[in-house]
DNA sequence: TCCGTAGGTCACATCGCTGTCAAGAGGTCA
DNA sequence: TGACCTCTTGACAGCGATGTGACCTACGGA
C-alpha cells in the first residue's frame, strides 16, 4: 500500500506537507505542490480513509438510517436515497444506506462504533426514539420527516398541508363534491405515530371541512391488497363518492383495481388521485394515475445538505417543507352528473378558512 | 469517549488483555474476564471501529455495489439488500448499500480508500469492468449474478434454465401452444450484456424449441410503459398468442394493462406469467399475477455468506444457482379453444431434449 | 530439587494520517 | 545590520485499537 510517507519521500518533503496539501489546511508553494502531485500520480497514491478518520475523528460517512423492518423499501425511498447519495458525494461525503430498527437499539450500536459522522433519519415518527438516541450520542443528524417536538432539530419534510390543499382543489375544480380519503391505517402499531399519515389525514379533515365537503376517511394499510379492500368498502359505505384520494402509493394501485373490479370505470365513474407517489408507480395503472409527485429528489438533497452544513459548522439550513406537485395522469375528470357550480357561500367559507 | 485504556485501568489490567478478551485471541481467566466485563459495563465502553480497522486492517464493512444509475432500485433489489444485510449482521459484519457506476470508476475509488473489506456485486454484466477493478485491487468479492468468464469467481445466481423450463412447462401443461416471451431490450446499450436478460432469452429459445413450440420473442425495456407497448405489438404481430411470459417485473405490469386495453381478458383470452418478480409486485395487478418468484432472499444471503467465508479464509462456498419458484396467481388458465393434448411425438421431442 | 511446559498477562511498536508547535527562509523597514 | 514579519515546511505526539515477543506464575514429571 502506498502511504503518505512514500509520497513525501519521493517528493522530498515531509508527510505533514503532503497532508496540508491534501486537506488544504496550510498554503503550499506551487513548486512543492507540483512535486507532491506528481509523486502521488506516479505512485498511484490513494489516501486511506480509515487512518484519516482515526486521526481527524471524522469518517466522512453519513448513514441514512432506514427502518427496513417497519417500512418496505419502495420506489419512493429509492428516490430519497439516490438523490441524497448524490448530494453527499458532491460535498466529499459517502452516504450509505443503513438498515436499522425503529426502536433505536441498532442505531445506538452503530453510533457507538464511531463509524459515521452523521445520520439522515428516514420515516420519522411523531415521537421517535431514534431521535433520543442520536441526541444522547451527540451525533449530528437531519430528519427527512419530523417529530412533533422540533426544538432545534434540523429537518426537511413534505408540506402536507399544501399538498392536500392542492389535491382537493384539483378535484373540487373538476366539480367533485363527494370525496373520500383512503388514508393510512393509524391503528396499526407500526404506524399509529407515522408522521406522513397523521399529518395528511389531519390536513385532509381540515381542508375538506374548509371546502364545506363531507369528511369521509377510510383507514388502509400500505399494500395493494389493502387498497383493493378499502375500495370495496368505500363503495358499500359511501356509494355516492365521485372522487377518491389515496395516501399510500401501493394502496392506490389496489384502489384502482378494487374500484374497477366492482364495476366502476375510472375516471368516468370515480376519479382517483394519489397523494404521494413517484412517476414509475403512477405508470403502473391503466389509465395512468393522476398524482401528487413525492418530492423525493428535493428532500433527499436538502436533508443531506442540511446535515453536512451542520457537520461542517456552517450556518444551519432553515427547515424546509416542500409540497408534492400535481402530475396530471388520466384518472381525474369531472363527475358524471355534473353538480352546479360551487355556491357563493361555499367559496366564502373556503376563503374564510385561511 | 471511553477507550480501552479506561477499561483496562478500571479493571486493573493492561489494554492488551482487554483486547484479547474482546477478540477472543488469547485465553483469559474467568476472574479477569469478570473484572473487565464489569468495567466495560460500568463505563459504557464501545469499541471504536475505526481504530480497530486501522490496527487490524479489517473494517468489517461489506459494500453492496449497486449500479444505481443503470438499474432502478426496485422491490426485488430491496429484497436482495435486506436479506444480505441480515446475513452480514449475523457474522458481525456491516453491509451497506453503495451506489456506484457500472464502469468501475467509482468502485475503484471506493476500494482505494480501504474502507471496505469486501464487495457484493449486484446486477452483474456478462463482461463486467467492475470485476477487473476488484481483481486488480485484490479485494475479495462475491457476485450475485455472473460474468461469462467465471474462473474461480465466487458467485450465486438465479438458475435461469430451470426457471424458464418450469415456467414454460406450467403454461404447456395448461394446454398453451402459442406462447411468446416479452424479453429484455438487448439493444439498449445499458443492457445488451445484462446477464439475466441474455440468459433468460437464451433459455427460452432453447426450451421453447425443445417443446416444439414456435419461438416468439419481443424485446422490451424495464418499464411499465414499455410493457404496454410490447403487449400491443404482440397482439398485432402474433394475435394467435394464448400465453405470454414476461421477463421484467415492471414490464409485466404494463403487459397486463396493455393486453386489457386492447380488449383482451386476462386470463380468459391470454394467460400471463411473470418470470422474475416479488409478491408485492404481483399483487399490483388485477387479477393477481402468476409469477416465478425471484429468489432474492436466498441469493442475498448466499452471496453474503460466500463473501464472508472468503474474508475469513474458510473453505469457499461452491457457486449456487437457485431457480425462481412458481407462485400461482390468477393470470394463467387453459386457452379458450382447447387444443388437442400434446402428441406423442412432441412429448418424445421434449424427453429427448434433456 | 530442578526443569520444562503451558497458561495468562503485559509493554510496546504499529497501523496511516492529522494538526499543533516550532523553526527556517526570505523580505521589509529603520 | 538587526529586529520583526509573513510565508512555508518539518518534527512529532497523538487518534484507539491490534498483536508480537517477553515475562511470570503454576504445576507435573524426572
Amino acid at each position: 500500500m502506498v502511504t503518505m510517507r512514500d509520497v513525501a519521500q519521493r517528493a522530498g518533503v515531509s508527510i505533514a506537507t503532503v497532508s496540508f496539501l491534501l486537506n488544504d489546511t496550510k498554503p503550499v508553494t506551487a513548486a512543492t505542490r507540483a512535486r507532491i502531485e506528481q509523486a502521488m500520480v506516479e505512485l498511484g497514491y490513494r489516501r486511506n480513509m480509515v487512518a484519516r478518520a482515526l486521526a481527524s475523528r471524522r469518517t466522512h460517512i453519513i448513514a441514512m438510517a432506514y427502518p427496513a423492518l417497519e417500512h418496505r423499501f419502495g420506489m419512493s425511498t429509492a428516490e430519497f436515497f439516490t438523490s441524497a447519495a448524490e448530494a453527499a458525494r458532491k460535498e466529499d461525503y459517502h452516504l450509505v444506506l443503513w438498515p436499522v430498527g425503529n426502536d433505536g437499539v441498532e442505531l445506538r450500536e452503530l453510533l457507538g462504533q464511531g463509524l459515521v459522522d452523521g445520520v439522515v433519519l428516514m420515516e420519522v415518527q411523531l415521537d421517535d426514539p431514534r431521535v433520543d438516541v442520536l441526541q444522547q450520542a451527540g451525533t449530528p443528524f437531519a430528519m427527512i420527516g419530523r417529530t412533533t417536538e422540533l426544538e432545534g432539530l434540523s429537518h426537511v419534510d413534505i408540506d402536507f398541508d399544501t399538498t392536500v390543499e392542492d389535491a382537493v382543489k384539483h378535484l373540487y375544480d373538476h366539480g367533485h363534491r363527494e370525496m373520500a380519503l383512503i388514508s393510512g391505517d393509524l391503528d396499526d402499531p407500526r404506524f399509529h405515530a407515522y408522521g406522513p399519515w397523521v399529518r395528511t389525514e389531519d390536513a385532509y379533515r381540515r381542508v375538506a371541512a374548509s371546502y364545506g365537503l363531507p369528511v369521509v376517511v377510510l383507514p388502509c394499510s400500505d399494500t395493494t391488497q389493502a387498497g383493493k379492500l378499502a375500495a370495496e368498502r368505500l363503495l358499500t359505505e359511501h356509494p355516492e363518492t365521485t372522487a377518491v384520494l389515496v395516501l399510500n402509493e401501493y394502496a392506490a394501485l389496489g384502489v384502482v383495481s378494487g374500484l374497477r373490479r366492482s364495476g366502476r370505470e375510472i375516471p368516468a365513474d370515480v376519479s382517483v388521485l394519489s397523494l404521494l407517489m413517484v412517476p414509475e408507480t403512477a405508470a403502473m395503472t391503466d389509465p395512468e394515475l393522476t398524482m401528487m409527485r413525492t418530492p423525493g429528489p428535493e428532500l433527499g438533497q436538502l436533508g443531506t445538505e442540511a446535515l453536512i452544513r451542520e457537520l461542517e459548522g456552517a450556518d444551519p439550513l432553515p427547515p424546509q417543507l416542500v409540497p408534492a406537485k400535481l402530475f396530471p395522469g388520466a384518472t381525474v375528470t369531472a363527475p358524471k352528473a355534473p353538480r352546479p357550480k360551487a355556491s357563493a357561500g361555499r367559496r366564502a367559507a373556503r376563503k374564510a378558512r385561511s
